[in-house]
This record gives C-alpha cells, sequence and structure tokens, in this order.
DNA sequence: TCAAACATGTAACAAGTTACATGATTTG
DNA sequence: CAAATCATGTAACTTGTTACATGTTTGA
C-alpha cells in the first residue's frame, strides 16, 4: 500500500489536515497517486492507532476545527523502510487503451472523438505544468536535495502528458490518413 | 469496470479458456489492462450469470478439458454500449513516484539502486516490444481497421517506456551531476 | 509412479469508489 | 436566517491481491 506512505511524505513536508492533504492529493503529489477524501480520513484514522501519526486538534479563528496530523518517530522509520525497500513495478489500466483496441467492434468516430477530447484535455495538463515549472523552477540545474526532487517528480508529470499527447496524436492521424472511420 | 470489457474485446478476436486469456493478459492485452487468474475466472463467472458471455466445454485429446467462451450478442451489444461512453482518464499510481518525491527522508543511494534497476526493466520490456512491431507488422503504412488498432496499440506500449526510459534517466542524471547523494 | 504442467477454482483480505450524513461557521 | 463553504466522517459496494486447494494428464 502506497497511500499511507504519500501521506507519510507529504506530511513530512509540512503538517496537515485530511481536507489540505486532499488539496495536495489534488494537485502535487496527485502526479503520481491520487485519492479522494473518503480514503485520506480512513487511512489517516488506521495510521494513527498505528501510531505513524499524532493529532492534535486545532482551534481557528474563522473556520471549524481541524485535526493537525504530524509524522511520529515511528512514522518516520516506516518511511525509511518502506522507501529502502524494490519497487515493484505497477501495472498499468487504461480504459481508453482497451477501447482503441476494440474500436472495430463498436461506434469508430466516436472513438475518435473521445480521443480528441482526452487529448484536448492532456494538452491543457501539460500546459499547466509548464507553467508550475517556469513559476517554481526557473532554475532547475540550481536545485539540491528536496526541491530537486520536487521539481523531477513534476518533470514526470510532463513527460507523461507528453506521452499521452504523442500517442493519441499517432492514433488520429494514422486513422484520419486511412478512411476506414466506417470499420 | 473495464476488465470485463477487456475481456470482451480479446474474446471478440478469438473464443478462449479462463487459461488461455490470462496469458493474453500477460501480453498484448497486458500493455494497457493486468489481471491475473484468480480475478478472470470470477469475472468470467459474472460474466455468463449476466449473458454476456456463453460457455462450452471442451474436452481435449492431450489436456485436461477447458471451459471455451465466446462473446454472446447480449455482450456484443454492451461492448459497443461501452466504447460509445466517453471515457475518463484513470488516475495514476505509481510507488515509485512516490519513493522519488519523497527520496530524501530516507536512503538516497537505496532509491538511485532501484531507478537502475527498473529503468533496466523498462529498457528491457521496450526492446521487446520493438522486436513485436518489426516482426508482426513489418508495412505499418499498410494496415487498417482492427489490424491498425492492434499496432497502434503496441505503439503505445512502446511510447509508455520510452517516458520511463527518458524519466528515470533524467532522475539518475540530475542526482548524479548534483553530487548530493548522502541526502 | 511421481513430479511437473495445465486448468479451474475458493477464501480471506486489502484497497478504492460512490453515495450519503453531520455539524460549524461565514457571508449575503 | 438561509445558503455556501469547510472539515470530518459512515456505509455499502466493487475491484484487486494473496494464499491456498483440487483434479487431470503427460513425461521422466
Amino acid at each position: 500500500m502506497a497511500l499511507e506512505h504519500a501521506i507519510l511524505v507529504s506530511l513530512s513536508e509540512r503538517a496537515a489536515a485530511g481536507s489540505e492533504l486532499t488539496r495536495r492529493f489534488d494537485a502535487s503529489i496527485g502526479y503520481f497517486w491520487t485519492a479522494t477524501h473518503q480514503q485520506i480520513y480512513r487511512v489517516l484514522a488506521k495510521m494513527e492507532r498505528s501510531g505513524w501519526v499524532s493529532v492534535q486538534v486545532v482551534p481557528q479563528v474563522d473556520r471549524p476545527a481541524k485535526k493537525e496530523y504530524a509524522v511520529t518517530p515511528a512514522g518516520r522509520e516506516e518511511l525509511r523502510r518502506w522507501i529502502a525497500e524494490p519497487t515493484t513495478s505497477d501495472p498499468v489500466r487504461s480504459d481508453i487503451g482497451v477501447k482503441l483496441r476494440g474500436a472495430s467492434l463498436g461506434d469508430r468516430a466516436a472513438v475518435l472523438d473521445d480521443v480528441r477530447r482526452l487529448r484536448e484535455e492532456h494538452t491543457k495538463r501539460h500546459s499547466l505544468y509548464e507553467y508550475l515549472a517556469g513559476r517554481d523552477f526557473p532554475d532547475p540545474g540550481a536545485l539540491t536535495g528536496a526541491d530537486l526532487d520536487i521539481y523531477l517528480v513534476l518533470r514526470g508529470g510532463l513527460l507523461v502528458e507528453q506521452f499521452w499527447i504523442q500517442w493519441l496524436t499517432e492514433y488520429l492521424d494514422a486513422h484520419d490518413t486511412t478512411k476506414d472511420s466506417h470499420r
């Protein structure tokens, strides 16, 4: 299970409540791991029982109180242990990959529309990442340590989006030039 | 759920038993969807109850009998329906992405070793796909219909492997030139 | 005949998804 | 005071993983 470890990484950078963690998973950590708030709250409760994180209720001036979670020494130890462990490649799962393969068994025109829409989405995300890279890392060559890591993971996000754009474009080009949109 | 639909695509190409499907998921379909035999048998049973596939027990001369599954008209209809449905991008989940981000909280040298090992794996898979492409699709420009689709999905597999090799190489280069392997 | 490979499964569990629920506080 | 937002959760369900179990047939 990597969700627990992704949370440990995020909390190590800065203590946070479940809602704040959810926002982080929608953004930076989300390049390579996603989670909904329901999952995060459940796992946080479990991690507290395991003693990997501690909680402190923080009353707020202008907001409802929140539970701020911080990594404990046991949590840091667990994270070290997990990081040193050999990684197995996660299986790839992509609906669109299955649809592209089976397109001749359904409505080809609908698949092509779908592909155009997805390519648009990935293009937008790619632009966003480029913007973030330019804004937060104007001089990548100067980075070291944790900052360098954060930058390199953002690079991974950029490269994944590039992959999608390239693949979907190849698909569209191949099916536009061969006029077999009718099967 | 796309496993059911991935099975429908595979069975549409040719009827098969669970063990044969498992082998296909380890190979071609597996570029973008994976499944173990336990999952496949469970889902096949469910699909039979739904009427999407039919079974025929085939006694074999030199092997134990197998249950051959074939797509029914209802299954074909369901596949058409699913293919026409708009696709939502599947969430990305990658252990190594989380580890790269948190590397400064653990043993950096171990992470670098891990990255080298993973890059090696992806390089091998890339070579395999290149071999398959050259063997099965010597003249991609001439392809149409289902054959073209199968080729384009293989292209997707190749491009994913390229992404991995490039990203992991960037990571290694960045951490080799900045000598901060000690945190 | 006994080990290996083939084919099919069960059971228990872990992880992820979807839909809904609750109370606090702020803003119009 | 009503609607919107924030923060936290529960419950039911689906999907995926891990470990084990069973019978068949071939080949050493």
